[in-house]
DNA sequence: CTGCAATATGGTAGCGCTACCATCACTTTT
DNA sequence: AAAAGTGATGGTAGCGCTACCATATTGCAG
């Protein structure tokens, strides 16, 4: 039996009589084969490796993109191999640079973002690539995620339409995405003649609970008639509600809140706070099906996939 | 100039003269070139790959490890592979077959309480293996982390030294690290002669904030008299505060709480949350200093490293 | 100046697979 | 019955690197 044969039998089932067939997996049992990846990508120039490249790992956001990436091919042969970007577009040209030199098999990257370099990278890298967590005219390839633009300004639209209107933006780390919230947060705001932009406050710090504190008593120092805010994220958010019981600023009364993601904790806050849920597991799913159709030879006719987002109102808004 | 020279000069530069390194130099960033992984794995059959394996990529704890694996490795051009073990055995096993068939460099796994077919893999590998999260007598070649036990001990202590005396445990996914935690909670509560099994709340689902409000209900109808919780971890923590909140029970004059791990949110929380600090990224950057020492020979006469824990009293204990 | 080590460089084989093409058995068409 | 498919199997070369050994080149003792 050619070790050729074995070969095929391993990845193309189909091309090889059952007989051998069997034979060949009562072998590869019995020894506890395993074929070597590394020679496997050498000599078919191609490896069974997904780049994936999020901005960062600790983010619940990412990590949730990432998990649903993972769940999807814990059950295949193919590796994942993860890069931390840190919001860095130079950093994000060197991994892919990196990346690109060991042709992975599809590409995954979050955002539509990148430099000059890192879109020049992406299109010749000779696999499929999927863009994720926003949506636009013109990805790379294939692009799966949502409006950032829509999400915020729904949510200001809901402050606004509940009767809120001195309706602050906080955000940490303005990355692009959060870029667009705050765009979609002005859009609303315009729109209903409330705009001013002494509402808004944002800081280029990471994102967290205790920024979320500070950055509400800035607001609030700046603008003390606030009765609202929309926060570029649900830890922000969180860390604005937490400022308000502290302060004894009564919520939804005296001062609404929206957060954005709806992670879990949203629901179960005191007051529960109204947000905006968006589905990262799904994104990372459907990213690797996508990218997976693709490499199969059937791209997928819809190369641009918005899974939405959905307003989720609750108390914190619920005047 | 033979290609041999080119590779060594890349590995070893040590061992080839200044002049003709510096020409190798100019080429390979005139060339872009960057080394194939695959090919240099396969001819050195040895990778340049850390395999890790951590029980959950969305838990807050962990990521925070993989992060410091990442960061500690962003320079170097070793390869991260990553899996996820669900907190399953039979699915840790499968990873680290399937990992240790790639000859990686070192591997890294979560916990100390593998399967025994997972401990022989382990010892098998060939390679350094680093346990992290936990520390123990007998690792299966080192260790960094700090021990659950005293972290629950200590956490209870603390409540039992305020004046508390109805204290819960409440906990979920009890894994491992929880057990033991539950441990230390058990023999600091045996040593005030004040345990009662009805004062402890587990299931086995995942933690969340949600969760830990419905267990904390589960535990006031059990025992109304509840005075103190120590919770499991922080999300659980996070839900018995804002259950706490709806319920109007006063915190920490009725019940007081403490959580594990010290998430940034504990600190920015209204009151602020009692927690056991955690040093979750510097584990992880110990993890890959000890794997690298050890591939470079020198192995550190440490093997076991305890980083220990920091109780943080906060408000949630300020009796 | 010779001999011999030490250092610097290079040649060659082969790591474990798969792409490509060749072969063989068997069936269908003419 | 010959010609021409069709499907299963195998041989061979080579992917890009590095381990191993061979060969310059240099320095220095004798």
């Amino acid at each position: 039996m050619g070790a050729i044969t074995v070969s095929r039998a391993l990845r193309e089932p189909g091309r090889v009589s059952e007989d051998l067939r069997r034979q060949i997996q009562v072998a590869v049992d019995e020894l506890g084969y395993i074929p070597d990846p590394n020679a496997r990508a050498l000599a078919s120039a191609r490896a069974e490796v997904f780049g994936v490249l999020v901005p960062s790992l600790t983010n619940n956001v990412f990590a949730e993109v990432v998990r649903g990436i993972y769940d999807s091919l814990s059950d295949s042969p193919i590796r994942i191999q993860m890069g931390n970007t840190h919001y860095s577009g130079l950093e994000e040209e060197r991994l892919l640079q990196l990346f690109a030199s060991q042709r992975p098999a599809a590409l995954i990257v979050a955002g539509i973002d990148q430099t000059q370099l890192s879109r020049k990278l992406l299109e010749t890298a000779g696999c499929p690539v999927v863009q994720v967590m926003e949506t636009g005219p013109d990805p790379v390839d294939m692009l799966v995620g949502f409006s950032h633009f829509d999400g915020g300004r729904t949510a200001t639209e809901h402050l606004i339409e509940v009767g809120y209107r001195r309706i602050g933006f906080i955000g940490a780390r303005m990355d692009p995405r959060s870029q667009r919230r705050l765009a979609g947060y002005r859009a609303a705001m315009e729109a209903a003649g409330l705009f001013d932009p002494r509402l808004i406050t944002t800081t280029p710090l990471l994102s967290s609970v205790t920024l979320g504190r500070e950055l509400l008593r800035d607001a609030l120092a700046k603008m003390p008639s606030l009765d609202g805010v929309f926060c570029n994220n649900d830890d922000i958010a969180l860390g604005v509600l937490f400022e308000c019981h502290r302060a004894a600023i009564a919520v939804p009364k005296t001062i609404g809140i929206v957060g954005f993601n709806d992670l879990d904790m949203m629901q179960a806050a005191f007051p529960s706070v109204t947000s905006v849920r968006t589905h990262r597991y799904e994104i990372g799913r459907r990213a690797v099906a996508m990218a997976s159709a693709a490499i199969a030879g059937n791209r997928p006719e819809q190369r641009i996939v918005d899974l939405g987002f959905e307003l989720m109102r609750r108390e914190s808004t619920a005047r």
